[in-house]
DNA sequence: CTATTGACTTGATAATAATCAAACCAGAGC
DNA sequence: GCTCTGGTTTGATTATTATCAAGTCAATAG
């Protein structure tokens, strides 16, 4: 690949400290491909051929089983995703699809497994990576197990809330029927769990999410950095 | 440390291939420490100071939240845990206690972090431990959020029913209610889930399991590889 | 402008799981 | 032996969540 998204990789924590010589090899063999919405990326139970990275769009990865099917994460630019797949040189456990036009750098494993042997700083970085998606997973099953729905849900609105600095207004990005998949719960049940939230001073119109009362929804969320600090 | 230990770490996959002048390193900083039942070891929110190395016994992962406790898994020997938060050099996201006297071998978090700085081996074999334990813990999310607790109760008896080598006879090393709570379900859940279970041939008698009849409980648990392989 | 589509909502009902309370039981200590 | 303790089981009830069915609504294609 020879392309303006270069440096934007190359600036990646993950790639931001690896040689230049090995930078480049894995960036020779790799392809830069935008795909239309909805498309499905990978499929669970595939070999890891590539380890991806979302420079534009969006993508979702989620997981089936006897029919069910439930959302496991979204990945937003700019972000690698089925890291551990590749590195283990196994079949990857979650399937992904694009939820809008994306871009996407697709590196062959079999380079980013050759650059991990030889590049100590690259293999340092992978570890500061996983490590993180640990952790961030870790939290996601806590939430899962501790917590009811409306929890889940007040607890990620905070989140969001947080994020973006405390807006009056604050937009809701994904879909209402996948964000109830991903906290666990059928798109039914977070419609019920949103109008429960009014009470709390949470009103949602179309995507667009108003908190008049902090302070009392985070009474009823009780957050905590152990579930749901982004960082840590 | 200087100890008959030495060896048995050393085997382990996570710290076999690297340079044996660090490996001295890390044993010199570690202590050997042998604790009773029932002692918490770390507690969430805790930094993180040292990585943790079961020798003999076992030890529970455990998390809280208001009020509310769940276990997120059961450690044996010999293996580590807390890897990821020593990496990151953050708190730790869950808690530790020994379920039986356990000695445990503690590496100081500094000393882990100076080695992985410097041995490029140690870096890439810790990095495979952490992809198998996200991996592990993805299934484990995926357990949760695809199946009723049923379901889970019956793959998690096939699963260490098939690891065991399909004996007459298996034991269920774990409390009930501990295994209640891993599952994500209550201890009277899990009485009733089990019994639920004698209409496809298990018995649980204390903490005897017998399958009579596999196919037909694989015919209800629908095992796949993607959520219930050790391996992968 | 109308028809269609798909997301979202609402209501009724059923399934699933949690809670509360009371036994039951086995092992440890006396 | 007994008693105590804590894990387990059982039953009754409640809470939570899912399912099914019918609607609303908004965006969009024709």
């Amino acid at each position: 690949m020879r392309s303006a998204e270069t440096p934007l990789i190359r600036s990646l924590p993950l790639f931001r400290d690896m040689a230049e010589a090995n930078f480049d090899t894995l960036m020779r063999g790799a392809y830069l491909q935008t795909f239309p919405p909805q498309i499905e990326l990978i499929t669970e139970g595939d070999p890891s051929d590539f380890l991806h990275v979302v420079i534009d769009g969006s993508v979702e990865l989620f997981a089936g089983w006897n029919g069910r099917e439930t959302v496991m994460a979204t990945v937003r630019p700019i972000s690698t995703f089925i890291l551990a797949a590749t590195i283990r040189n196994a079949p990857y456990l979650m399937s992904a699809r694009t939820l809008e036009k994306s871009r996407i750098v697709l590196l062959p494993s079999v380079d980013v497994q050759a650059v991990f042997d030889v590049d100590a700083a690259f293999a340092r970085a992978v570890v500061t990576e996983l490590a993180q998606c640990y952790r961030g997973l870790v939290k996601h099953t806590k939430d899962l197990k501790l917590r009811t729905s409306v929890e889940r849900l007040a607890n990620y609105l905070l989140r969001k809330y947080t994020a973006a600095g405390a807006p009056a207004a604050l937009d809701l990005v994904i879909e209402k029927r996948r964000l109830a998949s991903y906290l666990g719960m059928t798109p039914e049940n977070l419609s019920r769990a949103i109008k429960s939230l009014q009470a709390y001073g949470v009103t949602i119109e179309g995507s667009t999410v108003r908190i008049s009362d902090p302070a009392d929804l985070i009474g009823l969320a009780k957050p905590t950095p152990r579930i749901d600090d982004a960082a840590h």
